[in-house]
DNA sequence: GAGCCTCGAGATCT
DNA sequence: CTCGAGGCTC
């Protein structure tokens, strides 16, 4: 396991945790990558994660390389992610031993933040997939102060605590149901997420390397190895075109 | 306004 | 790694 600086206050540990709450799997802020984050925390503007939802263009355009457009930008994915659904923000505060996985469990079962934030050691072990390392690390995340200065600020900015998406566990429903998916290469009507989640969507599973337990391999344009893994496997591959064809019956 | 350059996103590969 | 968006410079 990696070793991780103790100190609380250790900047590049909070610059990190900037850039870890922007992230695709988190609040999905495009725009805000690593050199921003330096710059945001450096400059003053932004302490915590909390911060990032009062910054004001006028300041933003004082950063480098950030320009009136870039500062729109930001501000209205800033926006955007308000809308989030709980399991994004839980994934984004980054507790030890949350992921999307178990963010997703106690999303589902807590349907909002302070439910989880108050949540009974025995309760959260209860769930499937959920064990006392995560119980744990909710509690001691939850009960320190600085946890409650950014929950406090993102509430008071109208940042989303619930469980939105009422998932779709249904078993055996969707075309997908029971198939396991691998994507390679670029899609023209898709990013690769919005594939990813019309598969899910549709009851099926993917998952990143072909091996003979894969059904379908997803070939966009200009695929890398997992094309020829794919056909030395025999696996099926699918054209975007046979794919939409697919998820629209 | 052209062209250079930086950052971030999304992809691959290991 | 490669590519595109957008800022910066002239």
């Amino acid at each position: 396991m990696a070793l991780r600086c103790v100190n609380p206050a250790c900047p590049a540990q909070l610059i990190e945790r900037i850039i870890h709450f922007a992230s695709r799997g988190a609040m999905d802020i495009t725009g805000l990558g690593a050199s921003l984050a330096v710059q945001l925390y450096e400059s003053g503007l932004v302490k915590d994660v909390g911060d990032l939802y009062y910054l004001k263009k006028e300041d933003l355009v004082k950063l480098e390389r950030m320009g009136g457009k870039s500062a729109d930008n930001l501000l209205e994915a800033l926006q955007r992610s308000k809308q989030n659904d709980l399991s994004r923000l839980l994934v984004a505060l980054g507790i030890r031993f949350v992921g999307e996985r178990a963010a997703r469990i106690l999303a589902f079962h807590f349907k909002n933040l302070y439910r989880i934030a108050s949540a009974a050691f025995e309760e959260v072990i209860m769930l499937e997939e959920i064990g006392p390392k995560i119980a744990f690390s909710l509690q001691e995340f939850f009960k320190q102060k600085e946890t409650k200065e950014i929950i406090h600020k993102l509430e008071e900015a109208g940042v989303n605590f619930s469980l939105l998406e009422e998932e779709r566990e249904v078993e055996g429903e969707g075309i997908f149901e029971g198939y396991t998916f691998v994507l390679t290469g670029t899609l023209s009507g898709y990013t690769r997420q919005q594939a990813k989640e019309l598969i899910e969507s549709k009851g099926g599973k993917v998952v990143n390397s072909v091996s003979k337990k894969t059904d379908y391999v997803l070939a966009g344009k200009s695929p890398g190895s997992k094309l020829n893994k794919a056909m030395e496997l025999g696996i099926k591959i699918l054209s975007e075109e046979d794919f939409s064809r697919l998820s629209n019956s």
